[in-house]
RNA sequence: GGGGCCGUAGCUCAAUUGGUUAGAGCAUCGGACUGUCGAUCCGAAGGUUGUGGGUUCGAGCCCCAUCGGCCUCGCCA
């Protein structure tokens, strides 16, 4: 066989004269009958291979019989191309293999479909045959941009003095939050193991262990529907520290980012990071998770609706609501009919039951509503909303009405749509921020209880912790999100160390002592045995990944990702097992079920 | 669980608003060809229009159901 000595993407005009051996898969080839041309990819790229029927008439002869994705090795002399044959596309443009000797390594069916279109190419198809999808250079690019985040990661933790500890990926069932996947137990009949939602629990054992620094790079399970950037398997940088506060974790990883953002893009990030408070945020971005690279912050307006004649917001207001809106700069493009249609719609997928709106023109040298709401409201009260947004000739406000909650679930996104698509922000520039300071606990209103915005052993401010019996709604955590471009790439805390505080917080969200126990017994034992201060981070691999490649699809930038579904097309899984499997497990099926009943003619 | 978009040749798409034998480009196969690089030229083959019903003289097109993919709301401590 012919060894390789260098791949496709390797040789340049210095290597000319060189005998080299290239490996790979045929890219495209082009018979002319006399030269045959062959390009030969592998990861690394493209070189052209040449076949001359007259110096080797045998070569050349096998050569014509190759077609794409075939694996060949060729062996030749390099040589550079003459003038005005070189490819300035390619790397390898100045130079060609004059090949001398050709061995197929492997044929190759049909491909089903081809890397021209892949872009094209229904994801479905491209999935089903995912060794070929993942062959196109763009796809491998992506995979190599994960193994040098995660390289990063490891050699930057490393260095700080963090090991990577590996959990249990068979662990004990929290239903808290997220649906948990479920593992049947062959040893303990009717007991079962879940996946690991995250390795919370154990990460903070590992510190009462005196590990002190931990990361890993682990696998998570959330068993509910996937969308575009999320999947139910998916991966985290999970770490945690001992002796810290709030400004060492968020320090550590922000110069962590930075330094990826460095090494994959050559882009300068600049750390420390902007920090903002989750209620400034959520006043003035409607999330807590805001896109900053383009302002259009909402505006609260409710003083000066609440004067108005307009129906619908005086009596949202009567409610306890509020109206709040936003300014889209040139937002003038969009018609009537784009507004009470499209954008409406698109607010009511949020929940909002309406767009209310009006556009700016000068008149007489001062700025005039036009069209929407501008008869509702006075020529003062109107100048007061102008200064508000400071708008501009031709801008569009656009508002809605309603609790707090809900006008700023239907405002964000559209914020989001307008700046998109008035291009108010560079495709390729990054927005990195903290958001601080949350509220440790959120009204669930349908419980009639207190939930955790975090999770329950997220550690509250020292100078909040007073109000734990007094005011809990007002007791913000030590947790912390970092924020990239209106996606959350990770976010940690600080820790509850102390097992009265956790016990108190525990009793706040309705866990009794009992089912505390039952859940997190263990823990919370653990927490008596000398647990140190100690507090993390997780940060979403696959989100960091989709942002470093400019992918907006998640499934891009796993090797092996699963459908909408849940169905993995290129193996098929999940699928039925043998009953022989499910005997061993004491596990009964729909379908058996279904049998006994019928022989039985019984519920079972 | 809800809403939306989509499904026609191996791939990407057409099909004059329900009307003859469902077309094109690429890929495939055969042939030609002195340097191409999305080669070019000539020719051939390739279809249960996702599946199952229904309406109609007649359905790729209309209706119902169903399967699958994507987007999304809910959900994701």
């Amino acid at each position: 066989m012919l060894k390789r000595t260098h791949t496709c993407g390797h040789l340049r005009l210095e290597d000319a004269g060189k005998k080299v051996t290239l490996a790979g898969w045929v890219h495209s080839y082009r018979d002319h009958g006399n030269l045959v041309f062959i390009d030969l990819r592998d990861r690394d790229g493209l070189t052209q291979a040449v076949f001359n029927p007259e110096s080797h008439p045998q070569v050349h002869k096998l050569a014509r019989t190759v077609r794409c994705e075939w694996v060949v090795a060729v062996k030749g002399v390099v040589r550079p191309r003459s003038e005005g044959m070189e490819n300035p596309k390619l790397p390898t443009g100045q130079i060609e293999v004059a090949v001398e000797q050709m061995e197929i390594l492997n044929r190759s069916r049909t491909p089903p479909f081809d890397f021209e279109n892949a872009e094209k190419t229904g994801e479905e198809l491209r999935l089903a045959y995912r060794y070929i999808d993942l062959r196109r250079p763009e796809m491998l690019r992506r995979l190599q941009t994960r193994h040098r985040v995660t390289k990063v990661a490891r050699d930057y933790f490393d260095k700080l003095g963090f090991w990577e500890v590996e959990t249990p990926m068979l662990a004990k069932s929290t239903p808290e939050g997220a649906r948990d996947f479920l593992v049947p137990s062959r040893l303990s009949t009717n007991c079962f193991y879940a996946l690991p939602q995250s390795p919370q629990l154990f990460k903070q054992i590992l510190m009462v262990s005196g590990v002190d620094k931990y990361f890993q790079i682990v696998r998570c399970f959330r068993d509910e529907d996937p969308r575009a950037d999320r999947q139910a398997e998916f991966t985290q940088i999970d770490v945690e520290m001992s002796f810290v506060d709030c400004n060492d974790v968020i320090g550590v990883h922000e110069n962590l980012v930075a330094k990826i953002w460095k090494q994959i893009l050559d882009v300068d990030v600049k750390a420390p990071m902007r920090r903002m408070s989750y209620q400034e945020a959520m006043a003035d971005y409607g999330t807590d998770r805001p896109d900053l690279r383009f302002d259009m912050k909402l505006k609260d307006i409710s003083d000066l609706a609440g004067k108005s004649t307009f129906k619908v917001f005086t009596s949202a207001i009567e409610k306890g609501g509020v109206v709040k809106g936003l300014c889209a700069p040139a937002g003038e493009k969009y018609t009537r009919s784009d507004i009470e249609k499209t954008l409406t719609e698109f607010v009511g997928d949020y929940g909002a039951k309406g767009l209310a709106w009006l556009k700016l023109k000068k008149e007489n040298g001062t700025l005039a509503p036009v069209g929407g709401l501008g008869k509702f409201f006075s020529a003062e009260q109107m100048q007061q909303i102008i200064d508000r947004f400071e708008a501009k000739e031709g801008d569009l406000l656009l508002f809605v009405a309603g609790s707090e909650t809900a006008a700023n679930k239907a405002l964000a996104p559209l914020r989001c749509k307008l700046a998109r698509e008035l291009k108010l922000h560079d495709k390729k520039s990054f927005a990195f921020l903290w958001v601080v300071d949350f509220p440790l606990f959120e009204w669930n209103d349908d419980e009639k209880r207190y939930d955790s915005l975090h999770h329950p052993f997220t550690a509250p401010l020292p100078e909040d912790l007073g109000k734990l019996e007094s005011d809990p709604a007002n007791i913000r955590s030590q947790a912390y999100d970092i924020v990239v471009n209106g996606s959350e790439i990770g976010g940690g805390s600080i820790r509850i160390h102390d097992p009265n505080v956790q016990r108190k917080v525990f009793k706040l969200l309705n866990i009794s002592d009992e089912q505390a126990q039952r859940r997190f017994g263990f823990f919370l034992q653990a927490l008596e045995y000398g647990a140190p201060p100690h507090g993390g981070i997780a940060l979403g691999l696959d989100r960091m990944i989709m942002l470093l490649t400019g992918t907006d699809n998640i499934r891009d930038v796993i090797a092996f990702p699963k459908t909408q579904r849940g169905q993995c097309l290129l193996t098929d899984a999940p699928s039925e097992v043998d009953q022989k499997q499910l005997d061993e497990l004491n596990l009964r099926t729909q379908k058996h079920l279904h049998a006994i009943e019928q022989k039985t003619g019984e519920q079972p």
